[in-house]
DNA sequence: CTTTGACAGTTGATTTTGTAACTATCAAGA
DNA sequence: TCTTGATAGTTACAAAATCAACTGTCAAAG
């Protein structure tokens, strides 16, 4: 009949997620002025190469809203451009222009850099049981494969 | 100068976290009508047995606006009453009623089970790994004391 | 051709969240 | 007493997320 919210993995994950995403937060938005979309979107296409809006969003894990949303921002600040895919004019491909690709470069080294001040706090065994962990769950949730939007 | 968003933990994190919370969100959301706020502080509460906002804040980690809109939102549905502390007028102090402490009892169930259905999809090691993994992380983030707001 | 259903992406409306200011109360001290 | 600064909690406003409807395009069926 007890419950015990400390331990109940869908309060603690929710919980670490909102700390460490602070934690990376100042970078892309205090240095930068993006919001968390925009910063994804980045990074999914400067992973992608060159791709459509869909395409990120299930790359980035994010709802096509979102994703249209940050597109536009990014767009607006000429971090990326869009041209209409003749084969099926549906589409619009992206692409990063030099000063996006400048943008993103510039913020991966402090994103990094705060990610590994996380890691060095724990134990070698803690980290690896937390790719464990993490691998172990994202399959449990179907996470390993395509996502369609969300 | 390359980047991976999979591998970064951030996004890691905050994707397992939506992925596993929208999976028990069904039970309190669409069975009894609560938002995810007012599911923590019904638990926060249940715990504690009598607390004020801001013990209930830091109990379920949120902020205080979200735990006084919580609130107000439980009272109206007559599942916790409120009275004023008579040595310190500005506390608030809060008590499930009867029909609070039955909807949090007819919950804690249905939680399990989901909660459950995904420990039951990792293994044995990846079930140690995870609370190995979510231990050390709290840890690094600071969140074993007691956490002020938010 | 024209209709139908599906898909890509955008936009507007609603709801939720976060930020900051505000009210009321208290304790400590001038 | 009368400030002063702190705390508990609420509320107003702004920012963000969610949901639903909409436009334009396509391929396939008739």
């Amino acid at each position: 009949m007890s419950f015990s919210l400390e331990a109940f993995l869908p309060y603690r994950l929710t919980r670490l997620a909102e700390a460490v995403s602070l934690h990376v937060r100042p970078v892309y938005k205090e240095a930068f002025g993006l919001n968390r979309p925009e910063w994804r979107v980045l990074a999914a296409l400067a992973d992608l190469g060159e791709a459509t809006a869909t395409e990120i969003g299930r790359h980035s894990t994010q709802h096509k809203t979102k994703v249209s949303r940050a597109i536009h921002a990014l767009e607006q600040r000429r971090w990326l451009v869009r041209r209409t895919d003749p084969s099926d004019r549906r589409h619009e491909i992206l692409r990063l222009t030099e000063p996006g690709k400048r943008g993103f470069a510039a913020l991966i080294a402090p994103m990094r850099v705060r990610e590994t001040a996380i890691f060095e706090k724990l134990s070698l065994e803690e980290r690896r049981a937390l790719d464990v962990a993490l691998s172990g769950l994202e399959r449990a949730m179907d996470m390993d494969g395509a996502r369609e939007d969300f």
